[in-house]
DNA sequence: GGCTCCATGTAAGGAGTTACATGATTCA
DNA sequence: TGAATCATGTAACTCCTTACATGGAGCC
């Protein structure tokens, strides 16, 4: 289809979909409230978002009767549903890739500190710090019914990505422990 | 301090450490060669960011003797090691978040779709995506020596990550068909 | 002489962010 | 009546991208 679509405009299609009627304000709330935020739902990026879609005609204002208040009704139109049915099964190549990780990105950089024992700190301050986020996001997750819900399974999808960061961050501490022992033996 | 310092200036900055005396271009080709890009390594903005890094007093430029050719021999001063060490090891409370997944977002929007049959269809797709991905990257990682290297690490890391959407992967799958026999069940 | 790679840089644009501005409704 | 929330929107900015522009060096 012609010009691109970014992944927050698809978002929010979908999120219309699946909440109309509903209004941007209602839209911003879904994406700033999430517990895995991929956008803040800043109103710079919402109202214009909304805009574009109105444009392609993928979204409609419906007009509520004897409300007069600002508030938009909105829907997706025949084409609209099309197009979300088309984004949420099209897995574009570097969807699959791995996702950029901060704390990846520091410990391939592990080299500048001075000695393994500041290398180990430091990947044990990460797993302490994944720890945490786990257990809060696990509170959350628990809080839905199991099952085959969309929420319950994105969420479960983030757990699984952090505690495979936790297992990686134990070999790693592992490989560098080896690396000391070795050391320790060799003077 | 005081000024905010980006991921993108920060990675620049322990890259050049780490590479020193290197030039701006064998950065970029740091960037756009990795098997798990964070950025596209452009030069609207490395450049940019090595004038920045140079105004910071973080790096500096040591003259070539004997060579006149544009190429700079880019160093990092004493503040910029100071920097790097900061940087490597400091986590700020939202890197330790799970990160955004393409795939997850599109999992979390599956309700869209009209049948569990097509979910599970997307499921199954998308497992064969991650796994061609995994196969390329584990290639890539095989040929590193395992060991407590920066880059054998980080590659590990990515393995880990992209495994563990294939356990999710399968869980939702599962998931999906147990709902799919108990509608059978019961019609 | 032309091709490719090395190497640096600018210009324009895309896609988000924060901060600002405005006003209605609800509830204590 | 004043505060919080609902609700929409604009302006300025950040940070990265692609595309463009330039030129030297090595090689056949």
């Amino acid at each position: 289809m012609g010009i691109a679509i970014t992944e927050l405009e698809n978002c929010t299609l979908a999120t219309i979909r699946r909440d109309q009627p509903c209004s941007a304000y209602e839209v911003r709330q879904v994406f700033a409230r999430s517990s895995t935020p991929n956008w803040s739902g800043s109103t710079g990026a919402i109202y214009p978002v909304i805009k574009r879609l109105l444009g392609r005609g993928l979204i409609r204002v419906e007009p509520q009767a004897g409300d007069r208040r600002a508030r938009q009704n909105l829907t997706v139109t025949d084409e609209g549903e099309q197009a979300v049915r088309a984004w949420v099964t099209t897995i574009e190549p570097w969807a699959s890739h791995a996702t950029p990780d901060p704390i990846r990105t520091r410990v391939s950089y592990l080299g500048q500190l001075a000695s393994n024992a500041q290398r180990i700190a430091f990947v044990k301050h990460a797993y302490a710090a994944t720890e945490r986020t786990l257990k809060d996001l696990r509170h959350e997750v628990d809080a839905l019914k199991a099952g085959p819900s969309p929420e319950f399974l994105a969420g479960l999808g983030a757990l699984r990505q952090l505690e495979a960061r936790l297992v990686w961050l134990r070999e790693a501490a592992s490989l560098y422990e080896a690396a000391e022992d070795s050391n320790g033996a060799a003077s």
